[in-house]
DNA sequence: GCGCCTACGC
């Protein structure tokens, strides 16, 4: 038995097998595994057979915890595949469904599509799917890959796989299709099946939603007319779509009047359509307005959510000051409201906005009370470090990310190695490159542009066999699979 | 299964 460095690592993390020097008779039990001292080993484990030992001789592993660490190597895709594969040759722990569709997802992110179609064949050998789950999330992947012809062929071949299709699976592809601004499609296929499939008000609403995200208001009400003369009822969900299809459009005085018509309607208004109100006034610049519709909202007996506080604070960060979103999320917290991570990337970036970063730092820990920080709220950090020529802070949030909770991702590279050009530094240009790598490494793929504004850096302060080793990396990117944002 | 809040189109 080959015990490593990261085996007996474990040890001092008291997640491997008990001591033998136990006094008491019934030892308590041993603590259970922490999830981000696992993930990490796996990020700092370079050699698998000892890896796979550690992984292997871990407890207790259950679904719940292998869904924490594969949700932690989100940003890491072939280091949260290794990790999934390892663990499908465990003695005694079997996948669960969930955890597949998560594996699937992330293979089919990296554009890894053999992978993908591996791991749904293993998944129906071993009885627990494919569901409609996992067509939902392998549709969405191809769709945004570009490749809504071959996503629309998996969608009607589910079947093969021992997934029937219903209302249900075709609203979510229809529902994927309109999220990546395909309506179009969606509307065309929607009106070959609709028959075959009973479609309901849902898929009526995401036709809708989808000409709306596209900002092609009269399409959606077209479609809204259509659904009344089949005769389907449309429900509040249908006018909220085509509230915000208005302001999303900048359609304000439209957006507003449809709001008074629902009001005369008697349509029972609720916490989302004034979130709607609340935002659409804000981003258009009516930030009085806004905020009048905020207090008459109560009045109404409607309470607002933390997403109308969310909505009302960033409109004051934008377009009024950051001091005033303050007072309300003050305000919030006194009628006992807890902040979600919304609300604290907001003010965060309101606060960077205003060139109060050391408060920016402030929130950011002040935010682990109530919720966990996300990427967003790690990257907006780390753009206005770079934009205030604070690299070397901007790499330290870095370093941070790295050791914890939340991996880079494609923003955060793209953010920092842009930042490496404004000081033409030497030592910029390195470290540039050496993100460039770990990027490509963790499955993200630099642009063109990327690529050669490096070499370029490179070459001109004399790194010319770093560069070489940067030709020959994007040489084997042709070849790799691709992964886009989120 | 759809609708409100970070982030949005170059």
């Amino acid at each position: 038995m080959n015990l490593t460095n990261k085996t007996s690592k474990l040890t001092n993390f008291k997640i491997s097998p008990k001591p033998s020097s136990t006094i008491s008779p019934s030892p308590p039990p041993p603590p259970p595994p922490d999830p981000a001292t696992i993930a990490n080993l796996i990020l700092k484990g370079d050699n698998p057979e000892s890896l796979t030992q550690a992984l292997h001789s871990l407890p207790e592993w259950t679904p719940h915890l292998v869904q924490t660490i594969l949700k932690r190597l989100w940003n890491h895709g072939p280091k949260a595949l290794q990790f999934f594969n390892l663990l499908e040759t465990h003695p005694s722990y079997r996948h669960s469904a969930a955890s597949f569709d998560h594996a699937i997802d992330i293979a089919a992110r990296l554009r890894d599509y053999k992978t993908t179609w591996t791991l749904v064949c293993k998944m129906r050998s071993s009885k627990l799917g494919p569901t409609p789950k996992t067509f939902a999330i392998i549709t969405e992947r191809y769709v945004s890959a570009g490749k809504a012809d071959k996503a629309l062929k998996i969608f009607l071949s589910m079947h093969e796989h021992g997934c029937q299709q219903d209302l249900n699976s075709f609203n979510a592809f229809l529902d994927v299709l309109c999220k990546s601004k395909r309506a179009e499609m969606a509307y065309k296929l929607f009106k070959i099946f609709r028959g075959r499939f009973k479609a309901d008000v849902i898929s009526y609403n995401i036709i809708a939603n989808g000409f709306c995200l596209k900002k092609q208001t009269p399409r959606a009400l077209e479609v809204m007319r259509e659904m009344i003369e089949r005769g389907l009822e449309p429900t509040l969900t249908t006018y909220n779509i085509l509230l915000k299809g208005y302001f999303r459009a900048g359609q304000i005085k439209e957006g507003w009047e449809f709001f008074l018509q629902m009001k005369k309607r008697k349509i029972e208004i609720d916490v989302v359509s004034y979130t709607t109100v609340v935002h659409g006034f804000g981003v258009a610049g009516e930030v009085e307005k806004s905020r009048k519709v905020f207090d008459e909202m109560v009045g109404a007996g409607v309470l607002p959510s933390v997403a109308t506080y969310n909505a009302l604070i960033q409109v004051l960060c934008k377009k009024d000051c950051v001091e005033n979103a303050l007072v309300v999320f003050d305000e919030m917290l006194r009628r006992g409201y807890v902040p979600n991570a919304t609300t604290y990337n907001v003010v965060i970036r309101g606060l960077c906005h205003a060139g109060k970063m050391d408060m920016a730092i402030e929130f950011m820990d002040k935010m682990k009370d109530d919720c966990e920080p996300t990427i967003q709220t790690f990257n907006v950090v780390i753009r206005y470090y770079c934009d205030d020529g604070e690299i070397e802070k901007a790499l330290e949030v870095l370093e941070k990310m790295n050791g914890g909770t939340c991996l880079p991702n494609l923003d955060t590279y793209n953010i920092l190695i842009g930042a490496m050009f404004v000081r033409k530094k030497s030592d910029d240009l390195l470290i540039a490159g050496k993100l460039l790598i770990e990027m490509v490494d963790r499955g993200f793929l630099p642009r063109k542009f990327t690529f050669n504004r490096v070499l370029n850096g490179l070459m001109l302060t004399g790194n010319q066999g770093f560069a070489q080793e940067i030709l020959r990396l994007q040489s084997k990117c042709g070849s790799l699979p691709r992964q886009f944002r989120l």
